[in-house]
DNA sequence: AACGCTATCAACCGCTATCCT
DNA sequence: AAGGATAGCGGTTGATAGCGT
């Protein structure tokens, strides 16, 4: 039984995304507004299935998206909010809005799980701990956990609060944001494919603009791109970055994501805590964001770590 | 210069939750 | 209420860049 996987349909492409294909996704959401992401595909002419549209627009296309290094900060509030939430991606990254959930669980197994690892045999000197840096032990009592657990949280508590109110850079949960404009992530993606296209890129990278596609630009009036102008040869470079301006002018009008309520309730944590906050796991979270925040709920209402308190 | 190994990260896959009819 | 469709999430894979030999 089961369902096929939606991207097992001929046709359907796969594999990594060309320019052309974020310009022609994100003129599509500019438009008509991130969701129906069945309709994508076919009202774009895109050859990809909808899940890959979704997945394109939300952890590179959408704006406020930041790349690049994490800051100690952001690093401090990972190892923090996964020892708290565990594996829970989406609910981490809710605390790091300009951070998507496939970048954070990136960096987490990249990087944190062997500085974690790392740091394990110190740790584990004075008592046992999980790899996830959750520090509790089997062979201890009720009370001495307890009593570790009240101090792990603290911990938590506290360097996550550091991280939130200590440092301008990273925007605390109930602030307001200012986010770059899917203009300038693509822009930025055309610019990492400019540097990189020119004698290394396979042609699945390469630009392959059909006469369609031109049209679809075409129509914009201003925008138009010529296959001249866009092909991965030793003129990519300029040409390329022309492109990126016509991007500029095609998608540079203000506040994108203001005209867009998802933008603003998907990138807000509490929004995305909200959302479903009829849900016990949300409520949880809304709890442990309270807690975290205000010291409002009482540690023993998670019913988390009453799991956790189970196993004695 | 060529090769192999490792690290990184974008994208995919499979599953579950939720929505809709 | 039931079943199908869709969205969202977390785990995993695969391509590729970078580094060492």
């Amino acid at each position: 039984m089961g369902r096929p996987p939606c991207c097992d349909k001929v046709g359907v492409k796969k594999g990594p995304w060309t320019p052309e294909e974020d310009i022609m996704l994100v003129t599509y959401i500019q438009e008509h507004g991130p969701g129906n992401w069945r309709a994508v595909p076919s009202n774009t002419g895109l050859l990809r299935c909808s899940k890959s549209c979704r997945l394109r627009w939300t952890n590179y296309l959408r704006p406020g998206i930041k790349r690049g290094n994490f800051t100690d900060h952001e690093e401090k509030m990972i190892i923090q909010l996964q020892a708290l939430l565990g594996n829970k991606w989406a609910a981490i990254a809710s605390y790091l809005p300009e951070r998507t959930d496939n970048d954070i669980k990136n960096f987490w197994n990249t990087h944190l799980k062997k500085k974690l690892k790392k740091l394990q045999p110190a740790v584990s000197d004075t008592n046992s701990t999980r790899n996830d840096g959750f520090s509790m032990s089997h062979s201890i009592s009720k009370g001495q956990w307890e009593k570790r657990l009240q101090t792990d949280i603290n911990t938590a508590k506290q360097a996550l609060h550091d991280a939130l109110s200590l440092d301008g850079s990273t925007p605390a949960p109930q602030g307001s944001f200012t986010y770059a404009s899917s203009t300038e992530n693509i822009a930025r993606l055309l610019k990492s494919w400019v540097k990189t296209t020119p004698t290394t890129h396979k042609s699945e990278r390469q630009l392959k603009i059909s006469s369609t596609q031109h049209s679809f630009y075409n129509d914009e009036g201003d925008c138009s791109t010529s296959s001249d102008a866009i092909t991965p040869s030793a003129e990519s470079k300029s040409s390329s970055v022309d492109l990126s301006e016509a991007f500029e002018s095609l998608f540079g009008f203000e506040s994108f994501e203001s005209s867009n309520s998802e933008f603003s309730q998907s990138t807000s944590p509490e929004a995305s805590l909200f959302q479903g906050e009829s849900k016990p796991a949300v409520r949880e979270l809304s709890m442990l964001e309270n807690w975290l925040f205000d010291g409002k709920d009482d540690l023993t209402n998670f019913s988390i770590f009453d799991e956790n308190a189970k196993l004695f």
